[in-house]
DNA sequence: GTAATAGTTGACTAAACTACTAGGTTAAGT
DNA sequence: ACTTAACCTAGTAGTTTAGTCAACTATTAC
């Protein structure tokens, strides 16, 4: 099992499309600067969650990215599956020749812990995180500071043309 | 959360060593023949099993390593914080700070798997690993194979001898 | 048509970690 | 003394992580 920043990345950010992208398409450079992730390394994940179906990209001015189905119906076993994070946690992967032919002495173990968090994985949707007052007070947060740092960033552009 | 071999190892050890420990103690030789770990890395494990006070050795001919208390007492959760695999999979270890100074989007649900899994593999004992079907006959079946082992081993030897 | 925007792709990399090897020393039994 | 087996330390090949860099393509707005 193997549970790093790469699944957390993967559901931090379609937390925060699920959050955004109700209106219009959010894009990767939002995304990037609300949850403080690089954007190369998004644009990485994303081109998996789209290969994945879980997300559709629109091109051009005003695009950015939107969830392909209902934050209902994504869990969050779906999108760490879809960036390859293994939440197995045998040798074997499940085929049972953890040693040379037969079965390693722990193997039911971790294909029991496997399968459990698998469930608990996937009984978690969007939705239901989007429901959670936690996240919302964080979102809110986020969406402040990242306004401050936009009016910033205008005002240094501004700043930059009257030079 | 990081559940590698090392865990594995550490677990499938313990468990070789409740079950052969009964009488006397168990040679890190003899669980790494029948186990088929390394045995440079098995001391190396031990080594923090010892520091944890999970496993006793015994130095000198005859000696070995055997539990420190009864394995209904010893659970998974344990021995796998002992050789330190992260069961947590936060990226701030819980301090809520994973987003500079504040929690990041999706800190709860990463702190409720981390206590969900910690919580399942603090319910089950050695005792209970022991006492299942399946461990009994892949036990024994890796006694059986360790004896031919020894045997083609001793027969070597003596054919060494003899030349 | 031509910028500007934003997705898409691939090659590359420093740092960390894993699993393992090699080569010792120390303590106990015979 | 000699063997056994725990105990200790350093190194290392290979993999993964998290990221950068640089290009290219499709779409929209002017």
């Amino acid at each position: 099992m193997r549970l790093t920043s790469k699944g957390r990345y993967a559901v931090t950010a379609m937390l925060d499309l699920a959050f955004h992208s109700q209106l219009k398409p959010v894009t990767l450079i939002d995304i990037a600067a609300r949850q403080t992730i690089s954007l190369s390394y998004l644009e990485q994940l994303f081109a998996r969650l789209r290969r994945a179906n879980l997300v559709k990209g629109v091109r051009g001015p005003g695009g950015g990215y939107s969830l392909c189905d209902d934050a209902h119906n994504i869990s969050i076993a779906e999108i760490v599956a879809a960036v390859g994070e293994r939440i197995d946690s045998t040798k074997c992967g499940g085929e049972a020749n953890c040693q040379k032919t037969h079965e390693c002495l722990t193997h039911d173990l971790w294909m029991d812990l496997g399968e459990h968090v698998k469930s608990y994985l996937e009984k978690i949707t969007l939705a239901d995180l989007l429901a959670k007052n936690r996240v919302q007070e964080v979102a809110e947060r986020q969406d402040q500071h990242a306004q401050q740092t936009i009016e910033i960033h205008n005002h240094a552009d501004l700043m930059h043309t009257l030079q």
